[in-house]
RNA sequence: GCCCCCAUCGUCUAGUGGCCCAGGACGUCGGGUUCUCAGUCCGAAAACCGGGGUUCGACUCCCCGUGGGGGUACCA
């Protein structure tokens, strides 16, 4: 029976590098059909823990991870919070202490810190002296008839080696001397994340630690605390950390201004920055960012997408798969099949693998999703008239693979819905200033007006027609009928735009630009 | 300082001694298609960190550098 689980601190928000963690987690556990489950590190956590957790746990649905067990789904070996299971790593702490695989220290931290120094200043390796360390009643009394206090420390080996298998990187070993008498209680009894980590692995019966590397150094405490406690020892499997665009140094979310700096960082995050100002979300600070798994929900990625993004990102199956369901990267995932090196995170990418998942997406699906898109924006009325939706399913249909987030609806459908209409200036200065130019589409607004029935093909027969009896060539003429009718640049086929907009609404848009286009 | 991990195109990666003057993908550049944009099609540039070994033969094995990362906390 295979059981991994994803920790996460309870943060408020859920960081594009530990949902990769946490996948790896998850596929692992279902690709042997066993358990995933989600522990709450809350140790050191303030007030609010179930608000900071509520949008991590969120994040987890929205992605399509589920949990077998952990909050809101509790579970045998329940609370799956570390902050319920302090009696838990107290008896720890007592059962290390009674088997002489720990003590009570006294020393203080400056005592500590003068024979840290004095380590390196002659560049060896810091090992506590234990002048500090009290093993019987008396010495306790001793030491605190001084006024210590005691932290509770381990008592490492000071001979021999650990070698560990670790399911990614092979054999790695580490000399017992080198490690630290780390303290796993501090003086007001509060215990530390390693003591607790492991107590509750074996609680919970996790039988694969994967995890971040930055652990791996970790991890001959952890064994110490796992063995001196009896416990079987799960297997490690350490992943490469997600690295910043562009760069091998760790993702962090504290650096954001520097990942701005990077030409696709920032584009992505404009994008998303233009789409939750218009659904009026909040952007500012560092809770809404590419970094954070929310801000893909709300712009409007697919939730597919980013996994699949993110399972090769560290991972490859050969040398040319990209694509893959969710059955699929269940059937195939494997540990050995992890990379060493970190990656970094290619913003540019995801961006390219969420244009192929939303390009596959049926139609239907679009628009329905769209359609709650143009709701919050205000752009259409929250019970929505019934013909908004044939006509959007027009629009959707016309602005075709344009669209690559859900939340790209709204420059495409605005100028459809809205009755006033937003000119790109620049582009109205360049095709509709010029007197030819006005004159044609003065011309052609008559042809227009005699179009019938107003489609798209005979739209373009008159269009054609028009052009050759001008003499023209389709562009002298097409771009201002564009800015005229939907005031941008860019968009849809012009013909599926007037489509779209109808006679009436097209001739009063042409009839509304001429008037401004000779006003200034 | 000490310990551990890592190192192939800009990026994600394939590669487990000869199939590699290194393959795929994203991105980039050039061209075709088109009313714009998007797309699509065709094409191009682009990498084995350096130095020693081992071997008939090294991207692949070993050693030494160099670089990056992590740990060394009464943080997680």
């Amino acid at each position: 029976m295979v059981r991994t689980r994803f920790a996460p601190s309870p943060t408020g928000y859920l960081h594009i590098g530990g949902v990769r963690t946490a996948l790896f987690n998850w596929l692992f556990a279902r690709r042997h059909g066993g358990q995933f489950l989600l522990r709450i590190d809350d140790t050191d956590a303030q007030r609010n823990v179930e608000a900071a957790l509520a949008p991590i746990l969120h994040g987890f649905r929205w992605l399509g991870m589920d949990w077998d067990e952990g909050p809101e789904v509790g579970g045998p070996f329940a609370p799956y919070y570390q902050s319920q299971r302090l009696t838990g790593y107290q008896a720890a702490v007592e059962k290390l202490l009674a088997g002489g695989f720990a003590y009570r220290d006294y020393a203080t931290p400056d005592e500590i810190q003068a024979e840290r120094e004095a380590a390196q200043a002659e560049k060896r390796a810091f090992l506590y002296s234990r002048r500090w360390m009290a093993e019987t009643p008396a010495s306790q009394a001793a030491f605190e008839a001084q006024g210590r206090q005691a932290v509770v420390r381990l008592k490492m080996p000071r001979e021999g080696k650990l070698v560990i298998d670790d399911l990614v990187r092979g054999k790695v070993e580490f000399e017992w001397a080198r490690e630290q008498d780390h303290v796993v209680q501090r003086t007001d009894g509060t215990c530390l994340y390693h003591l607790a980590s492991v107590v509750d692995d074996f609680d919970f019966q996790i039988t694969h630690v994967i995890r971040a590397e930055e652990h791996l150094s970790n991890t001959p405490r952890q064994v110490f605390i796992a063995q001196s406690l009896g416990y079987p020892l799960p297997a490690y499997a350490h992943l490469p950390y997600v690295a910043e665009p562009g760069s091998k140094n760790k993702l962090s979310k504290r650096k954001l201004d520097k990942y701005l700096k990077n030409r696709d960082f920032a584009l992505v995050n404009e994008h998303g920055v233009a789409i939750a100002s218009a659904l009026g979300i909040e952007t500012s600070g560092d809770t809404f960012n590419p970094v954070i798994v929310d801000f893909y929900e709300q712009v409007g990625y697919l939730p597919d997408a980013i996994i699949n993004y993110l399972l090769l990102l560290g991972w490859s199956l050969d040398d040319k798969t990209e694509f893959m369901t969710r059955a699929q990267m269940i059937e195939n995932f494997s540990l050995e099949r992890v990379t060493k090196a970190p990656a970094s995170f290619d913003p540019k990418k995801l961006w390219a693998f969420e244009d192929h998942y939303m390009q596959a997406l049926p139609i239907k699906q679009k628009v329905a999703k769209m359609l709650t898109y143009l709701q919050r924006a205000g752009i259409v009325p929250a019970p929505p008239p019934c013909d908004v939706g044939p006509k959007l399913t027009r629009i959707v249909e016309a602005a075709g693979d344009r669209l690559k987030v859900f939340g790209d609806i709204i420059a495409y459908a605005d100028f459809f819905f809205r009755d006033e209409i937003a000119y790109d200036e620049k582009a109205f200065e360049k095709n509709l200033r010029k007197p030819e130019a006005v004159g044609l589409l003065a011309k052609f607004r008559e042809r227009l007006a005699a179009v019938e029935p107003f489609d798209g093909v005979h739209l373009e027969t008159a269009l054609q027609s028009f052009v050759a009896e001008q003499g023209i060539k389709t562009g002298d003429i097409i771009h201002a009928i564009r800015v005229a009718t939907t005031g941008k640049a860019v968009g849809p086929g012009l013909y599926d735009c007037l489509e779209i907009l109808g006679k009436q609404k097209s001739l009063e848009r042409i009839d509304q630009a001429l008037v401004k286009a000779q006003s200034k």
